[in-house]
DNA sequence: GAACGAATAGATCATTTGATCACTAAAAAG
DNA sequence: CTTTTTAGTGATCAAATGATCTATTCGTTC
């Protein structure tokens, strides 16, 4: 079974990665029209710095696409430079695998998020609610979720240390904030939270994991989802907040 | 980067396939204890259904645990069968790809559910909580959910066909009996249900894509997330009901 | 026990793929 | 302009991988 080219095996996949600085110059040899002598790919000398960020950009991209089997030949010529020169800059194709990770997890998590949660001042309601807005910003990312996912399933470290994170970070000071506020006498536990969590977060895999139709906006099903839990624990909710 | 072994990729996969006829005799490479004469692999003949689903259902297993790139010699080696063998029963491995797909998918949704779902001589509640039931049994399976994940990912039809299906046998009946019901004046709509949906599929996806601990008995998680939406609704949910 | 054919052993092919290396040329320094 | 530096190239290696083929072995059936 000859592997079928990427852009083959997900056509629905977003254009191309945006990477600014390249000039997007075809690979040499796509097309060199008939007749004329293959013209040499234009050279393009960059700092180390600048080119290691672009390769790494597009590997966050291509391996979002791909998979992270993707080859390390596709993902060069996509970038419109040479295989060899990955290793120029990577040991090994494991240890750009680990700069993608990287890349994908930083700035993925506020450190912000707790304060907002627990921030009283502010109806509850529309603390969770203004943390779901800016997560979902931060995760519905084609990148982000696939990568996720593939790592997720090929059990790399990312993704327990990115659930050990969001943990601490959003879900332990949820459910602390809903307990205090709760009003019946079934107290809310962590599972509530991931129902709650997991409703959410389904979206954005129907969106780029399934690449299913989902609403272009998400927060009036976001702030439902919030609604119906917080009520259930007896909670005021006051009068719908999805505006712009 | 040489492939790692499988059994390394994925320490926390369940242990073996469950392959009754095979006698789990490891590949002959395996340790042939240094003085010991390399004993011949025990050659088991099977009428060739037999041996074609026994290799399909180890198949499901292998895929579903190292991903669909998983390769064939290895695949052959946990059958204790060479891997030549293989391909008197299948042309290509894409062709083992589709039997893997077939088999996942029998069976996995039941004919009776929109029946069950429209049944209005028993509670709306107890239809929805009785059908998540039989639907988690079926689809929350290590195999299944990887497969689907890893099949969701790179795009293959399988997903869109169950999809489909999902939508016309359960969501729709699901949406139908819950607007009915509605006492409101706001209506659910496709998302509503979605969003049930969502809470308790991400269970499962928490279980075995991130391999993250969740409870043992689901079904009480089950029927909060129904109650939640119901009441949400205005629709009775009655006392609790998740029992043994 | 003879015939059939499932299964093995294993060599082998053509590609693919991660990785390496000696050389080339673009940019910067003098 | 000349020299120096090094980013970038193209050829190539070794191992892996899907797939094929031959000769042989052995379990089953008649």
């Amino acid at each position: 079974m000859p592997r079928s080219q990427p852009s083959a095996i997900n056509p629905g996949a977003p254009a191309e990665p945006a990477i600014a600085e390249v000039p997007a110059t075809p690979p040499a040899a796509t097309q060199p029209a008939a007749a004329e002598p293959r013209r040499a790919r234009q050279r393009k000398r960059l700092p180390p710095e600048e080119r290691r960020l672009q390769i790494v950009q597009a590997a966050v991209a291509f391996f979002a696409e791909v998979g992270l089997e993707g080859r390390t030949r596709d993902l060069s010529s996509r970038l419109g430079i040479t295989q060899s020169l990955l290793y120029k800059y990577f040991d090994s194709k494991e240890s750009l695998l680990d700069a993608v990770f990287e890349h994908v997890y930083l700035g993925r998590l506020s450190p912000e998020w707790p304060a907002l949660l627990r921030d009283r001042s502010l109806p509850l309601k529309e603390r969770i609610f203004r943390f779901y807005c800016e997560y979902t910003d931060a995760i519905f990312r084609y990148e982000w979720l696939r990568i996720f996912m593939f790592s997720g399933l090929t059990g790399e470290k990312l993704n327990a240390r990115y659930f050990t994170h969001l943990q601490q970070f959003a879900l332990a000071p949820l459910m602390d904030e809903i307990q205090a506020a709760a009003q019946g006498e079934r107290r809310p536990d962590m599972e509530d939270i991931w129902n709650l969590h997991g409703s959410i977060v389904y979206l954005g895999i129907r969106k780029h994991i399934y690449q299913t139709p989902t609403p272009d906006d998400v927060r009036p099903v976001i702030e439902r989802a919030i609604d119906r839990l917080l009520r259930d624990f007896g909670i005021e909710t006051g009068p719908p907040m999805a505006g712009p």
